[in-house]
DNA sequence: GCATTGAATTGGAGCGCTCCAAGCATTAGC
DNA sequence: GCTAATGCTTGGAGCGCTCCAATTCAATGC
């Protein structure tokens, strides 16, 4: 920065004002800063401006599944609104592993972000309201008390998906839970509350939120002998995983067993799958995460928000009548 | 850090060793600071720290497609490694674009990352080579000379496909290109070199690497009344588009027309999917990744390298014999 | 008992930037 | 011609840390 304030024949200062875009510069000195910049290739050490400016201009976000597309839109959602208010992203994984969603966060707090959305989180629930304490933080698709917080209504979604089913005449419905998943306690108690709504009996899997989770309580099921006539997953991975390992087994989706998903993610849609599935507003939903961030970095809000946004049931092909029916 | 430091009763120097975990710190002293430090809630300033430290032990890692699982893996391994070294992550996405794989790249750049790895390279390669003077900088799909790369042999991959498409029957063949994107060039070449072998004619349609490029083509392909036999997608994000829009005009795959993919991702593999794709060994590419970078870091290598795996065609159910031979 | 060694600890300079108060022109007002 | 106001520009302190050389302390050897 020196050499450059010195090629310029300027203060350090006034290189420090055109690199921030400042407006009380002439015309004639910026100019003649930028060129100096660029012949020597001068880039701005945001360490050091960081450490001066006491904020950093840039959100961290915690994804927690890069193999899950779902999150691939919600993060769209959030870009898109940064990039309009002239703010930064820095992305980091969590590997769905809640010891690697407190060393991403960790390492944004070290690195002294100015927020953090942590987009379908696994639960540290203290840790983010710790950090709260320090900084906006926004947790999307898992609520967390205290925090601002942006769901669709998982309850209602499972409802759906029972009425659904419950419709098609299924009585026997198991759900592939998503473990510590982000919303999958309130999917699971939507479940289990609108079967017995049905006076149905609820079964319920231990799995998680990936494909392998799928496959692995399909598995079960079948090795238990145990099939249901329909199967709601977690989400749409898992209920990918579920139904590939069923047609393994030579079992027809739906004509033998249902199967429905949760996300409505790009695959679900495509003909091959067709999976019936509940659909969140994903985009949206990111969008309203960096508001929500905006709003108190802006420092109008204080006061936690949930928002909470309606799921809709997607029909598609891989639910049918009930086969004892037929 | 001063507050941790009056309250363990050290200097601040100490605190310092403390914090970084050297060993030349007695028992005692050490966990007087850290808990001190717990007590206070002090952690150490990421910023402050790569500012005295002139590195900051991430690696910085360009996604160009967060909606391509393809890339998840190839960070899996990057991260894999990473872990094992000691070393961060910091991610950030281009979202397919040029100017935002530049903005990627500056952004690290700014933030002093000790190397760049780019997954999935849109092409800016002025930009990477200039950047490869300042720091270790790899390419991961596609080949940067003057920087270290690691591909899978993208000609060899589609001569594959047109070799198995040829021994099907097929003669009149599409590919639905990459467009500028990552090995795109290579395998189109690859494609029409190897068609050319066979004396066939090669029709290429400029596409680029996602679902909605492989729908466009499909349909023009329709409206135009030029429907090959076969088509081969530059990944199987397009080939899945392709596919999806075929289905939509009533057209039977691999029956009516054949399609291949290339990436081998993890819906490819699904039953109701089982697309006929290439695979590249995702993880170990970004294993391989990662230790480029490292071999630099530690000062061994100073010549760029380029590392090619092999790729392997993966025959499902997506391709079958020509039906003007049935 | 004294010098020697090695390990543990410390103070202070410096990393590259921003911020602030102050300084300097230049123009405007009377 | 003087003061006030305005617009640019500057020097220097300080952000929170690490690094280095120097210092302290205890243990060892003769």
């Amino acid at each position: 920065m020196d050499d450059v304030a010195r090629s310029a024949g300027v203060s350090r200062a006034l290189v420090s004002l055109v690199m921030r875009g400042s407006d009380k510069v002439s015309e004639q000195r910026r100019t003649a800063v930028l060129k100096a910049a660029a012949e020597l290739g001068y880039r701005p050490n945001a360490a050091a401006r960081n450490l001066a400016q006491r904020f950093s201009n840039t959100i961290g976000v915690v994804i927690s599944d890069l193999h899950n597309t779902f999150f691939a839109d919600i993060v769209d959602g959030i870009h898109e609104r940064a990039t309009e208010e002239g703010m930064r992203l820095s992305l980091n994984t969590s590997w769905l592993r809640d010891a690697d969603e407190r060393r991403a966060i960790d390492q944004f707090l070290e690195n002294r972000v100015d927020a953090i959305i942590v987009v379908g989180g696994q639960g540290p629930a203290d840790v983010l309201i710790d950090t709260a304490k320090q900084l906006p933080v926004v947790s999307v698709g898992e609520v967390v008390h205290g925090i601002d917080t942006i769901v669709n209504d998982d309850e209602l979604g499972a409802a759906l998906v029972v009425d659904h089913l419950v419709e098609l005449g299924h009585k026997d419905i198991v759900h592939i839970d998503g473990g510590a998943g982000a919303g999958a306690d309130r999917r699971r108690r939507g479940f289990i509350s609108a079967m017995e709504r049905y006076g149905l009996q609820p079964r319920v899997i231990r799995g998680d939120f990936t494909d392998k989770a799928g496959v692995e309580s399909a598995e079960l099921l079948i090795d238990e002998g145990t099939l249901p006539t329909a199967i709601f997953a977690a989400n749409d991975l898992a209920a990918l995983g579920a139904m590939d390992c069923l047609e393994d087994h030579q079992l027809r989706v739906p004509a033998d067993i249902s199967i429905v998903g949760y996300d409505n993610t790009a695959i679900a849609g495509l003909h091959h799958i067709s999976l019936t599935t509940v659909n969140q507003p994903r985009v949206s939903m990111g969008r309203q995460a960096f508001d929500a961030v905006f709003e108190r970095l802006d420092g109008g809000r204080r006061e936690a928000v949930t928002v909470v946004v309606q799921p809709t049931l997607v029909d598609r092909s891989t639910t049918g009548p009930c086969p004892t029916l037929r």
